[in-house]
DNA sequence: TAATATTCGGGTAATTTGGGAT
DNA sequence: ACTGTCCAAATTACCCGAATAT
């Protein structure tokens, strides 16, 4: 758990999964995604998190990790 | 093997393949083919995973497979 | 301050998922 | 063994105007 940690855009997270930016905020509001809030009401996104959810698919292969 | 690569859906693959999305869906679920999640369920495919495939078989020999 | 791009919100189509029968 | 189709439910995409970010 890094305490220094990038954000993430709402439109780069939505680039990432090729999805539409709209649904990424939907994954914020149902808690399956962790946020920060700007003092203006926008939304921004742990780079660590992303990269991790990126990874955890399914393959049937083992994933490389650090140290390998 | 690079952690950001294009990312196709499943009815990009089926139109790719010339087969139905379901069909898509079964080769990730047997581990034909690698698969990412996203945070609501829906699979996602790495498009270089996917050209590497179209391009494949091209010597008119069948394919080894575990029992041959 | 102004200008442009992005991200709010909501609302409604389109796509995807999973199971089951053919 | 493999694929295409039917179904209901869930998820996602695209529409708008207004607010925020740079």
């Amino acid at each position: 758990m890094e305490v220094r940690d990038r954000l993430l855009t709402p439109g780069e997270v939505a680039a990432l999964f090729r999805v539409d930016p709209k649904t990424v905020t939907r994954w914020a509001a149902a808690g399956r995604i962790s946020s920060i809030r700007t003092p203006g009401g926008h939304r921004r996104f742990r780079e660590s998190e992303v990269r991790a959810l990126l990874s955890a698919g399914e393959s049937g292969l083992p994933e490389p990790r650090d140290g390998d």
